[in-house]
DNA sequence: GTCAAAACACTACAAATGTAGTGAAATAAA
DNA sequence: TTTATTTCACTACATTTGTAGTGTTTTGAC
């Protein structure tokens, strides 16, 4: 069970199903709705092919209406792109990747503290 | 010239014409070779396509060969292609990212204080 | 000048992606 | 039960991507 590749389309479906799962196609389509406008058979393919990727499950529910849900954790397929980002963009090497997003973001001072305790943490394990 | 999108099999060509540019196909050929195994007409089809999409431009040298060489900064690329992954995969929220990558990276002592440096000076700016 | 080697322009073609449309089947409403 | 509505399975189709092959034109080596 490697986490399947999502596209960027289908990583909004996914995220949708994350949020709050199960869903109907037609509950999917209404939570996207004001973001993405798709119509409701684009979100219907999408949520087809995840299936068919395995990233997806899906079931009859009692009154005979499909509905689906996640079959991947999200913190995998996190880990998977994040991964596979690293190495494109990065090749590998975390320490500018992380100069990159420290310098181009605009965080608290309450996020700069944490973070500060974080990388302490990942030292001594 | 917004930064053009890259694939990923792009990238490698891109990579190489940062690190030395301006280079013919078959020296593209050549510095990748040991990596990725292409034919090099395939580095051709890819150097063809960066050039249609903008990322390089392409000149006869002296000797009446093609030479490539980038038409846009790694910077501005990575700088796209970032924005695009902090979207799409932590929903344009920089601090989940940067704890992600601070928790699965091993960093070193050394590169853990110049991380905290950086941050502190993000801050301030 | 002839011929092999290199360079290049075109063409190829399958898989993945984005984005639906059509038509049948099931269900609900009248 | 006839009809309108919803759901779904299939099909569609243009782009992008990965990965070359073919055939022509140059060019460098005799």
């Amino acid at each position: 069970m490697p986490a399947p590749d999502i596209s960027e389309s289908e990583w909004s479906i996914m995220e949708a199903l994350w949020e709050r799962a199960p869903q109907t196609a037609s509950e999917v389509t209404r939570t996207l709705k004001p973001t993405m406008k798709w119509a409701e058979n684009t979100v219907r393919t999408l949520l087809t092919r995840l299936v068919e990727k395995g990233a997806l499950k899906t079931d009859e529910n009692s009154s005979g209406t499909r509905t689906y849900l996640p079959a991947v954790k999200r913190e995998a397929c996190v880990r998977a792109e994040s991964d596979s980002f690293l190495q494109r963009v990065f090749q590998g090497a975390a320490k500018p990747l992380l100069v990159h997003f420290a310098q181009n973001s605009k965080l608290t001072a309450e996020e700069v503290k944490e973070l500060k305790k974080m990388l302490d943490q990942s030292l001594n394990r």
